[in-house]
DNA sequence: AGATTGACCGTGT
DNA sequence: GACACGGCCAATC
């Protein structure tokens, strides 16, 4: 894919590329399948400057509680959630329904 | 090369 | 449930 790109970040743009539609992931969720459990931090930095969005779903990306957490395109969090809502996840007022809508990795 | 920051997470109060 | 503190990782200044 990019052999010009670190390791983790190429990794975490795996994962993220991998959430299937109508699913979300936590920023930890994705930062241990990238092979670092505690780099939910620099997951969030690599989607800040993930410029792949079209071959990236970084909206698919989300906090731990399911707060639509960051997201510095169209209207920030706001078209995020519109964009989730649209593919099939359920909201819980303002955050994620994790309890169905959350991506279970085999 | 060193210090700071950032789209976080977990725990304690 | 909301706020405060500390710890982790990589990218950027």
């Amino acid at each position: 894919m990019r052999p010009h790109t670190s390791s983790f970040t190429s990794s975490v743009r795996e994962v993220v590329a991998a959430i299937p539609k109508g699913k979300v992931a936590t920023y930890g969720q994705v930062a241990a399948l990238a092979g670092k459990p505690n780099a939910s931090r620099a997951v969030g930095m690599v989607m800040s400057h993930n410029k792949d969005t079209k071959a990236v779903p970084c909206h698919r990306v989300v906090g731990s509680t399911g707060a639509l957490t960051g997201y510095a395109y169209g209207d920030g969090t706001s078209t995020k959630k519109q964009m989730l809502e649209k593919e099939g996840v359920k909201f819980k007022g303002s955050r994620v329904d994790l309890a169905t809508s959350q991506w279970m990795p085999k």
